[in-house]
DNA sequence: ATGAAAGCGCTAACAA
DNA sequence: TTGTTAGCGCTTTCAT
């Protein structure tokens, strides 16, 4: 009956109604919400990621949840308050040690892993090609002439400085390169952690005359140190970074780095766990993305000794 | 009955019974959610805001849904969805326009604002004391002797950048110097938008000894420009910026800037709105938090000419 | 096609 | 104190 529609559209004005979204959830066993959990909320790449995957999680009718874990047992906990109570339909899981995710994961709940590399051991997973980048990153440097590159690496406990690791490896024997352990360091993705990596390498190496950092923090605490060296970035020293973070082509002299887009990764990691909910018999899927090069000043040919 | 007590206990244990989150909502008539809304998630100000509110929201049982507006429409939106839909018990509204979310909100709900300033026609409010913040960094710049200091503000429209801009108004006053309309440009907070006020100001006073700038990505900028325009900073150019982001101390010279702790922030806007849900008797309640001077290598006395 | 009712999994009010 | 039940506001199934 028309006229009956007519009287509830109106009534549904008048009223102001709107369905109450908890009672939905309770009759349809969903909650169209999403969690994101990351180690923090301010990481620009963690943030990034979880913009990506908010923008594209609401345009879907959901909503995230962001929460964040501080260590192992935290994470297991907010897992199962949101997993086993049923608050959310979907878990979003940015963690640099994927073993964290894959260990203590539900397999029979939807899940998107952000990821360093492909694994076989995870279902859905959205990640950046690190390898690729980090080939990419040496190999510009190769390319620029220079046979002596250092690497400073994040903690290797993480999948994602090992596969940066093996790029730089890999890039430089394809150079033709031999590699050398007094030319790699390992730092902690922090600014000092850099500049101190550099203090390091020079005693270990002098004649180094570039260097690969893993993340643009460390290669910016790299330039700081190399200034107070007396060193010129990058007519004696070229620098390259990764990630291309906020202002990073403000640092001085502006930063040479491999550009992650972490937003497309935030996107893509929420598609995939939409359409695993939307289609549980579609099978697992990953997506890799990939890095590009951007080419600012802190990168030249070698020095001509 | 202790032994029903223990039999319960364990059948809990063996079928791993939890709760479900989304029944008790239904039943409660409370979510145990907060939203956290921003125009975006990924500026370290807001993400740290977020980060904040979500750590004590999480000790007292609540997670915070996060959600991003692009504009006015959907912020209505979204409050409209959040609220009338019964997805949250509480709003945080991270907003540079207070006027936006006191215009759209509902005002029997609980909602704490993030703000730049004291304001009468808001119930619950954290806000920086922005005045006064930018009273400290100008004053800072007239002690060192500084009489002709610039001024980049945010835009004009935003409370914080007025309020920013009258602390700096008053600290020239109180130290005897004359206002002059050819020291203030507003930027847009970008770096880029610094960089050019410099040159604006530059044109119009060529005499200025110092600027300081409403946030740091535009004190960035400025160094910049500086830079270019052979200017050395501090010597002939005192910068101070506001905010203290990271790697503030990464740029050329490290930045001086007023240091605002939004992260407690953040915790104060979350604690503002759990206690406004556990004790809806209680007035509504104001926060207000200091920014502190910190002093790098950006500004010095003004030089003898 | 339209309308009635059962049920989602809890909590809270009420009886016993 | 202990146990029972109504009810939260929807959706969906099942009669009509």
């Amino acid at each position: 009956m028309p006229e009956t529609q007519a009287r509830v559209e109106s009534a549904i004005q008048d009223l102001d109604y709107r369905p109450h979204a908890i009672a939905r959830s309770m009759a349809q066993g969903r909650t169209n919400t999403l969690a994101c959990l990351a180690p923090n909320l301010t990481d620009f790449t963690y943030a990034s990621n979880m913009e990506g995957a908010e923008s594209v999680a609401r345009e879907r009718g959901y909503y995230l949840l962001c929460a964040s874990f501080a260590d192992e047992r935290q994470f297991v906990d907010l897992v199962d308050e949101l997993v086993a109570r049923g608050r959310v339909d979907g878990l979003i899981v940015i963690s640099p040690f994927v073993e964290l995710p894959v260990q203590h994961l539900p397999n029979d709940f939807a899940t998107v892993l952000m990821g360093g590399c492909p694994r076989d051991d995870v279902q859905n997973l959205a990640y950046l090609d690190n390898h690729r980048a980090a080939y990419e990153a040496t190999e510009h440097l190769t390319q620029l002439g220079h046979r002596r590159i250092a690497q400073v690496t994040g903690p290797l406990a993480e999948d994602c400085a090992q596969e940066r690791n093996r790029g730089y490896a890999d890039a430089l024997a394809d150079a033709g390169i031999p590699p050398d352990p007094a030319l790699v360091v390992a730092g902690d993705w922090s600014a000092t952690s850099g500049h101190a990596a550099l203090h390091e390498l020079l005693t270990r190496a002098p004649d180094l005359s570039a260097v690969v950092a893993q993340n643009d923090r460390m290669a910016v605490g790299i330039l700081r140190a190399g200034r107070e060296l007396g060193l010129q970035v990058p007519d004696n020293l070229s620098v390259i970074g990764f990630d291309d973070m906020p202002l990073a082509s403000y640092f001085d002299p502006p930063l040479t780095t491999m550009r992650q887009d972490t937003f497309a990764i935030g996107q893509a990691c929420a598609c995939l766990l939409m359409d695993a909910l939307s289609q549980p018999e579609a099978g697992p899927r990953q997506i890799r993305l990939e890095a590009s090069l951007v080419v600012r000043q802190t990168t030249a040919p070698v020095h001509p000794c």
